[in-house]
RNA sequence: GGCCCGUUGGUCAAGCGGUUAAGACACCGGCCUCUCACGCCGGUAACGCGGGUUCGAUUCCCGCACGGGUCACCA
């Protein structure tokens, strides 16, 4: 099968949540191909039993689909490379192998577990790096006849050349060279015939077609190895694009373990999932001009992974803060009000207070949306609350000169008609240039007084018409009680 | 420990031999304003260390330090 566009490939094991970092290599794998107008595959590499976590599955497909990395070929939707779920491809690898081992590129091995145990035991306490010691790389055909007809158990390794240099190139670090003498005869196939990963992930690759290699930087000290099998099978080796790793903090990489680094936290705690995204593509790349904030559209239009950086990058929950409010700010007022409705009803039971309005004030007023219930705290009832918050030096108010002032907002609002925000503010601008007071000397005590609070989203006109006139003449006639003492 | 990779403000980062070393977040100050927030304006703050190469190194080379990765019949 061969392909002239780009193809790349998403990878993951169902192994449980997706975090951060996993959701990056997604991110950059699809821009990768959507750049130059590529495929995107989805491939669930779940040949670890041990590891494989129920459900696990739903998650990969829930978060690509919503955060729209929508995959053109993968286990759902088929494809011409089929079938898409690595422990559905596992008659093919063993082929394989015995094409490498005919090309002398591979060899059966009968050591068994013991011996090779020992061996290490005996590298490693001379110091030496623990590696198979190339026991059965020499035996000769009739050796091998004779323990294959015997069943004796064996794996197939590949054979490294003992001498020499393996050079590959990463779009990223560039040209890495090591010695073929630092490499490890590694087993290919295991005995109870599957496929170890590192060759599955070389073979399957390349029977997919995939042309750029997206992945991150712990592959990095095996990919010559796989360079080898790519060159013993005559495969064009794939661009190769290694990550640095997402980290939680300086020596740390991002672990969903303790904290919220897994996408689907991140939701539950009020980011928008555009927002994530648009950070994540941030964290370890950079764009060519100066703006930030990016569609998905817009980053494939923008991504060169020539601005992925070498360097590991530590999660910052600020920057992402910012750029979620900056996500939020930028809703239509009618969006924010159905994504921040479920945030407000935390707290607020009330059925009279107008929820729309309170959205409009709050949408300014939050980065997250779980910002949100402690913002709206005093809508169902004014908590308890000092005298001493009527007192601010700026606004020239005390807890006498706020009864005062709302003695005369009183018989204003009783007076309205229309207890709208506009009518509210006209009627007492009004009244302020009359007594030709400052504004705040009149409006900070209301604030208080319908709140219980020194800061509110919104003034104090504002929550007058969230509360509505009713609960809002309640509120403004029992402080002045409390300030009658 | 061997091998590989990395190292610019607190964080993300631009830079790719000569720059007043961008920008963003955070932080601080101011303006706006009935508070807070938004918005706007301004400010503090960085090239890990030591050698080279060069007229000149953040940029190139070599050491060192620190950090990470990898050394499985796991993926």
């Amino acid at each position: 099968m061969s392909f002239d566009k780009v193809r790349t490939r998403f990878a993951p094991s169902p192994t449980g949540y997706m975090h951060v970092g996993n959701l990056r290599t997604a991110l950059y794998a699809y821009l990768t191909a959507k750049a130059q107008d590529g495929t995107f595959i989805l491939r669930i590499e779940d040949t670890d039993q041990e590891r494989y976590v129920e459900g696990a599955v739903d998650i990969i497909y829930n978060t690509l689909r919503e955060t729209g990395l929508l995959w053109d070929e993968g286990p759902d939707v088929g494809g011409p490379v089929g079938p898409y779920v690595q422990s559905q491809r596992m008659g093919m690898f063993k082929d394989y192998a015995l094409q490498l081992v005919e090309k002398g590129a591979a060899y059966y091995c009968f050591c068994d577990k013991d011996r090779l145990e020992e061996v290490r035991a005996v590298q490693q306490a001379s110091g030496m790096a623990p590696k198979y010691d190339g026991h059965c790389r020499h035996l000769t055909p009739e050796e091998i006849r004779e323990k294959l007809d015997a069943g004796v158990p064996y794996v197939i390794r590949q054979k490294v050349p003992t001498e020499g240099t393996v050079t590959f190139h990463d779009q990223i670090f560039g040209d890495i060279t090591v010695d073929c003498a630092d490499l490890d005869d590694q087993v290919l196939i295991k005995a109870d015939g599957m496929p170890t990963y590192n060759f599955a992930n070389v073979v399957d690759d390349h029977t997919m077609g995939i042309t750029h290699v997206i992945r991150g930087n712990e592959y990095l000290s095996s990919t010559p190895k796989y360079n080898l099998l790519y060159e013993a099978f005559g495969w064009e080796v794939p661009v190769y694009i290694h990550c640095p790793p997402v980290m939680k903090d300086a020596t740390h990489k991002l672990s969903k373990r303790n904290g919220d680094a897994s996408y689907e936290d991140l939701i539950a705690k009020g980011y928008l999932k555009d927002a994530v995204l648009n950070y994540i593509a941030l964290l370890g790349w950079s764009p060519k001009g100066e703006r930030e904030i990016f569609t998905l559209p817009e980053l494939v239009r923008e991504w060169d992974p020539a601005g992925i950086s070498k360097s590991p990058a530590i999660f910052d929950g600020q920057k992402l803060r910012y750029i979620n409010g900056e996500y939020i700010r930028a809703l239509a007022p009618e969006q924010f009000y159905e994504k921040a409705l479920p945030w407000m009803r935390q707290t607020v039971k009330s059925e009279t207070a107008d929820l729309r309005a309170l959205a409009g004030v709050l949408q300014a007023r939050c980065e997250v949306l779980s910002d949100i219930p402690e913002q709206v705290d005093f809508i169902d009832a004014v908590p308890e609350y000092d005298l001493s918050l009527y007192t601010n030096k700026k606004m020239k108010t005390t807890p006498e000169t706020s009864l005062a002032a709302l003695r005369e907002t009183l018989p204003i609002l009783e007076a309205l008609p229309d207890f709208t925000a506009g009518a509210i503010h006209e009627a007492l601008f009004a009244r302020i240039a009359q007594l030709e007071v400052k504004n705040g000397w009149l409006l900070f005590p209301l604030r208080v007084a319908v709140s219980g609070k020194q800061f509110t989203p919104g003034g104090g006109i504002e929550l007058c018409a969230i509360l509505g006139k009713e609960e809002s003449l309640r509120r403004v006639r029992a402080a002045i009680q409390k300030l009658e003492g």
